[in-house]
Order: C-alpha cells, then sequence, then structure tokens
DNA sequence: ATAATGAGGACACAGATTTGACATAAATCT
DNA sequence: AGATTTATGTCAAATCTGTGTCCTCATTAT
C-alpha cells in the first residue's frame, strides 16, 4: 500500500507547516499549494491525490471556487478549514460537496481524527473508479472496457495491455518496457509477440484503435485524438 | 416509506422545542427525551429510530455514556451537540462513533443541513436486510435465498459464495480473493474447487445461473442482465 | 451402534479460448 | 533502391474452464 497523499492549501505558510507536521507524523505524505490556482495546478498534475484539505480565505482563487472545479473532475474528499461562525458558507460548502468543515483556530489532534475518520468513511464506499480515455471507458474493478458506450469483450492480456497503455498515455513505451510491465517479468519469449496482441487490441478498439500510435524503431504510444 | 424518526435528546425544553420545529418542518418524526436514561429507554423501546440527536451535557446519564450504550447494540447515526471548543469531547466521540458534530449556538439551518447530509450518507451504506440482485432475493439474517418468490435451498457454503458475490457485484473476482473471502483465509486447498461451487450454485440459480460471469483467465464476476 | 445421506473438496478429462511464434506483405527510413 | 521495422493472417501449443465423478467426513435417521 502507498502512502496516502494530502493536498494542503492555504496562503499562511505556518498554518500549512502546522498541518503538515501534524500530518506527516501520521505517516501521511503532504503537498503544498499557497492559493486556489497552485492547487489546481498540483491537483491537475497528480492524479493519485486522496485527499484535500482547503482553506476558505486566499488570494487569486478562494477556496469554494477551488473545491467546484475539483468537483467537476473527481470525488476526492475535501475537508474546509473556516473561520467561525460563518454559516452561510456552510451551508454553500454542502451544495458544493464539501465533506467535512474544521473550524478555525482548531487544534491539530482534531483535524488528525478528522482526516483519519473521513477517509476512511470515503474507502468504504470508494468502489467504482473506471478511467475515460477519448471515449474508451475502462473499469479495472470490473474488468470491463466500454466504448461509446458499448461494451467490448477483451482477453486478459488484452486488458492488461490496454490498461498498461492508458494509464502511460502520451509516454512513449518500448516492447521492452510493455513486456516488463504487462507480461511476467521473467518473460523472455519474442518481443514480437506485442505486435500481435497490438493488432488484436486495435481491430477490438475499432476506429479507436488508431489511439495507439506506432512509434518507428521504437515501441508504442496510447494518445487520444489524431 | 414511512416517515423518518429523530430522537432529540437535550435537558433543555426550550432547545428541544426549537430542534423539534425545524426537523418537522422538514417531514420528520420527532421523538424527545430530556435525559439520557429516558432516552435509552426510548432507543430500546422502538427499534426504528433512524437519527438521534444527542446533547453532551445532561443530568443523570451524559451524551458519551448514551452513545456508548447505543453503539453496542446499534450503528443508528448520531449527531452531538456540544458546548464550543471542547476539543478532548470530540476526540473521545470519535472513538465512540459519534457521526457528526454540531456546535452551540448553532443555526437551524446548519442543523437541517447536517442532518440531511448525514441520513443520505448513512442511507448508501446501510446493510439492508435482504438484497436484490436481479430477482435473487438474499436474506443474510434469516440465510434464505427466493427466486422469482421461489425459495431455493443453498448448502452453507453455496450460500456464503452467493452472498459474497452479491455483495461485491460488477466486481471481477480472482479465485485467490474468492478464497480468502469465502473460505477460511488460511485455505490453502484447490482453487479449482470453487469451479465446483459455482457449478453448482449455476444450476441452482437455473436459468438466472449466468449472472455469475466467467472471465477468462482471471476469475468470476456477478451481474446482473446480459 | 450402524447405516444412510449430504456437504465439501479434489481431480481428471474434454472442450474452449488465448497466446505467442512465424512467415509474408506492407511500410518507413536512409 | 536497399535495409529495417512493423502489420497481419495463420496456426499449433499452452492455458484455462466446465463438468462428471470420487473420496472423506460429519450429521441424521434407523
Amino acid at each position: 500500500m502507498e502512502k496516502i497523499k494530502i493536498l494542503i492549501v492555504d496562503d499562511e505558510s505556518r498554518m500549512r507547516k502546522l498541518i503538515r507536521d501534524f500530518l506527516e507524523r501520521e505517516g501521511y505524505q503532504i503537498l503544498e499549494a499557497s492559493d486556489g490556482v497552485e492547487a489546481m495546478d498540483l491537483f491537475y498534475a497528480d492524479k493519485s491525490i486522496d485527499l484535500i484539505i482547503l482553506d476558505v480565505m486566499m488570494p487569486r482563487m478562494d477556496g469554494w471556487e477551488v473545491c467546484k472545479e475539483v468537483r467537476e473532475y473527481s470525488k476526492v474528499p475535501i475537508i474546509m478549514l473556516t473561520a467561525r461562525a460563518e454559516e452561510r458558507n456552510e451551508l454553500k460548502g454542502f451544495e458544493l460537496g464539501v465533506d467535512e468543515y474544521i473550524t478555525k483556530p482548531f487544534s491539530p489532534k482534531i483535524l488528525v481524527a478528522r482526516v483519519g475518520a473521513l477517509l476512511k468513511r470515503v474507502k468504504n464506499m470508494d468502489g467504482e473508479e473506471s478511467i475515460d480515455a477519448g471515449g474508451i471507458l475502462v473499469n479495472k474493478t470490473a474488468h470491463m472496457v466500454t466504448i461509446d458506450g458499448k461494451t467490448i469483450d477483451l482477453s486478459v492480456k488484452e486488458f492488461e495491455l490496454l490498461t498498461y497503455f492508458i494509464e502511460n498515455q502520451k509516454i512513449a513505451l518500448s516492447r521492452e518496457k510493455i513486456l516488463n510491465n504487462v507480461w511476467n517479468y521473467d518473460y523472455f519469449g519474442d518481443a514480437r509477440t506485442i505486435d500481435t496482441h497490438v493488432k488484436k487490441l486495435r481491430s477490438k478498439l475499432g476506429e479507436k484503435g488508431n489511439y495507439i500510435k506506432t512509434i518507428w524503431g521504437m515501441g508504442y504510444k496510447f494518445e487520444v485524438e489524431s
């Protein structure tokens, strides 16, 4: 199990450091952003953030806006830090999809408890995670692939290969690399075998098969759009 | 759907009336208790309480004690009303299984929002008495399975296997995973044994047996419809 | 106590599917 | 054009699943 990654967004560096210290002591991995814009940059860059702690008052882009934008793409749990007694904001937050509130000033112990409780709560319901790549919907848990709504059948190897491609979009992948990741690391067969599987995968993906680009003399690359 | 039943426990009758008024306006049915002992009496008398709002400070038996005792029997959602800044209590509450906090003084709007959010949250996770999966009705407590109204006989293992499938619908399950969950985790027998049980289960489920899909080279998946 | 029954598990064999190799055609680079 | 590299069709080998059957153990009936 990898470390759980938490993004802290607050314009006061003292506050960020405080939170960071306590959460790191709990074994979480911490990312920091000093305003909403920076937070969104980090959010887009790193798909594996598990929780966001968000201050409401920030320059450039406040917490509500960040929350709203994040919610367009993700269900990642969000904790809002608010100055007290802002009822209207709290209601607004429920609509926006805030999961928890912590009122400043707060004690670090409460922070840690809330983070733990929220992560636990979310973990039990997380379920579906399907990745969308230009109309190709891959649901890893269901082991199912849908293209424009229609389910297609893939063999296990094909499924694994597609998953590997989609999880490494826009990256040029050498045959060796593909072999090492999709096949057992101790597989020493013909690298040309990949071609065969790519062939099949392309044909099963139909017109979307051309998302798998050939990089001559090198390998393959999965990329949406022409 | 019956009315949702909420138990309010507070020693101040003014406070109870305030909460009652706002929640009744939302369509909830309200019960009142003026201290912990009374609350427990009501709790034992009425098994169908959907949510408890609990003041911490009360004579005879305080909120923490009530919470603790209730949690020995039930997972019913509990909201705690606290005077502010009682950090230690809040932490204590997380351990005891408090679901939400509301700090006095609070606005009725917040109260209503929290109650709604909590009920919604819980509703999605509550364990139904019997689960319905495409006409297959599994009653875990009665250990009984009905298909389109007709009861069918399953052996213990078959029942456990079916339950596991149904509780993990649409998820691809490897044989290993099934083994670890349906059999004792320290069972090291033949994985093919699962096939045998799946075979029997399928045949006993009749035409609904094809809900159990084979994922070639991977395991099985339970999924309703084609 | 003994026999009958049924569940749980193991296993082998046939049939089905997937996989990887190979030969050849097509494409790309220099 | 010549040298490489990739695409594709074909096919046998490897792998996996479905099913019938057998064995053991425990429970129930006689």
